[in-house]
DNA sequence: GCGAATCGGAACGAATTGGTCCGATTAGCC
DNA sequence: GGCTAATCGGACCAATTCGTTCCGATTCGC
């Protein structure tokens, strides 16, 4: 349960990105400055943000990055599976991918597969507009009471 | 954001444990048995869990483990850490680990801290009596009443 | 048409993970 | 009381994935 550190830059930078006026043009080199992520792993962390939708890219001389979206329509869940692929606590959640031996006599996936829901819902809770925010201000604004937990009833699917 | 097959082994494990009556001896010869998963792997699997405290071992002839606490009070994210080590997103937000040249200037922490937070109580709000009854009635008996979010009033361990 | 700047993909090194094996320990039996 | 069998515990090794770096492809500005 832990984000790779590609992904933990990935969310970095994009916050970064977030505070710049929206459509402004962003290199990889500038919020690799402004964040301290070195150089080359900005540039290979915004190549999968773009290649997934979530930055624009534009080539050659003048080019670089822009917020495919406005912040608030970008969530934390989104930037980790740009960058780590879906969202799945275990192989046999993912749809695709049936190596597990036990797939069809399996009596824990269908909670897991309610805890796996509940750990993107509170992902998908969190906006790019809120990461942006200062700091200051994060403890009055999604403290404990805070953000609505999506999840709040644990749906079976 | 996956866990690693070690941690999902052990689900399947201690829920497997979990549906034998309390108290009862149980070899990882004999869950390996019943889960289906690699006999040495179900070992390497099960003393962890008893070395952070879900299990209690006995060696030699007839040793064996059993569950160290009622199903009720043990939790996912208790089986969770006790595999992978302390849920903790990020390294920053691990207390003891500082590799982090931004930490102190950076801004998106606060609000990982509070998304970390929700995913621990996402997992901490499910039981491992809940993984170990029957897939069947799952969507009725944890759909209805739904789970308390533990995580509204943080609790370090 | 040329040069500079920037993105995109490929390749390398390192760390973690997953699996296996052997030794330590204890209960049961002769 | 000693021996055998069964079981846990820790150490070792291969494999996959991750993280970083480097170089080529593309485009705008002059």
């Amino acid at each position: 349960m832990r984000l790779t550190s590609l992904a933990d830059y990935a969310v970095v930078v994009m916050a970064a990105a977030a505070r710049h006026e929206a459509g402004a043009r962003l290199s990889a080199g500038l919020l690799a400055e402004e964040t301290g992520v070195p150089v080359p792993t900005a540039q290979k962390v915004m190549g999968r943000l773009a290649s997934a939708g979530l930055l624009v890219s534009a080539r050659g001389a003048g080019g670089g990055f822009r917020l495919a979206r406005p912040a608030g329509g970008i969530s934390l869940a989104d930037i980790i599976e740009a960058v780590e692929g879906p969202i799945a606590m275990t192989n046999c959640i993912q749809g695709s991918i049936h190596d597990c031996a036990l797939e069809g006599s399996c009596r824990v996936k269908p909670h897991l597969n309610a805890a796996n829901d509940a750990v993107r819902g509170a992902l998908q809770g969190v906006s790019l507009e809120q990461l942006a925010r200062s700091p200051a201000k994060a403890g009055a604004q999604d403290g404990a009471g805070g953000w609505t937990p999506a999840f709040a009833g644990e749906q079976v699917r």
